[in-house]
DNA sequence: CAGAATCCTAACAGATACTG
DNA sequence: CAGTATCTGTTAGGATTCTG
């Protein structure tokens, strides 16, 4: 997705959120961050369907934004840990809300399944 | 953007989310429906950046998930009104976190022009 | 007014191979 | 382990034109 596509000087807040977190990946890679920190194959792990090289893509963009950070540890072989930043943990309250409401549609389609 | 590109069967409540109002333009058009019943051209003012193209495409999509509602008057020239679901009310709680943050955030953004 | 249809290009994103 | 590089097919999405 192309960054900057929003034009936060107009002033809609629900755009200024996407200007951040609309990545194809960034909410989920933030809410698997939520938990503490993960490294770069772990969260690879949780998330499947994005590609090695859409995983490298989306951290940089959110460390450009000031979303999370790295540390890499000078060891053989190389140990990152990617965490929210200050700044990332404010975005908390929409990654939840998000959460939440996934809950509720999962179990809302398996009741219907069950239903069937 | 393509549809069900996020597996819901894995339980990431984050990607079921996604798998709803991902849409580049999607978040924006519930929020500005949570004030109540527009029309395409008003949507379309308050999005100047959504091509119409953009606006009918995502307006379908959000249609076919049951998060909107459609009403068309039989008048010439044609009127119509688009609203919320009750299914799609339920996402209110998700674009209100995400409208308030940013609203903190273009605050902080208007804050740091001023100190500069 | 509220779109649909078509054309076209830039950007996206997978696959694979390579590196410190 | 944690990426990057390249190559390539796919999709997104703008511009324009047309319609009931």
């Amino acid at each position: 997705m192309k960054r900057h596509i929003y034009d936060c000087q107009k002033g809609c807040p629900v755009e200024s959120t996407l200007q951040i977190i609309a990545g194809k990946w960034k909410s989920v890679i933030i809410y698997h961050l939520m938990t503490g920190t993960e490294r770069f194959n772990d969260l690879q792990k949780q998330m499947p369907d994005c590609s090695r090289r859409m995983l490298a893509l989306q951290l940089h963009e959110l460390q450009a934004d000031g979303v999370i950070q790295k540390k890499v540890y000078p060891v053989i072989p190389v140990k990152t840990e990617y965490s929210l930043t200050d700044f990332g943990q404010t975005l908390r309250p929409v990654i939840t809300a998000m959460e939440t409401w996934g809950n509720l549609y999962n179990q809302r389609a398996t009741r219907q399944a069950a239903t069937n």
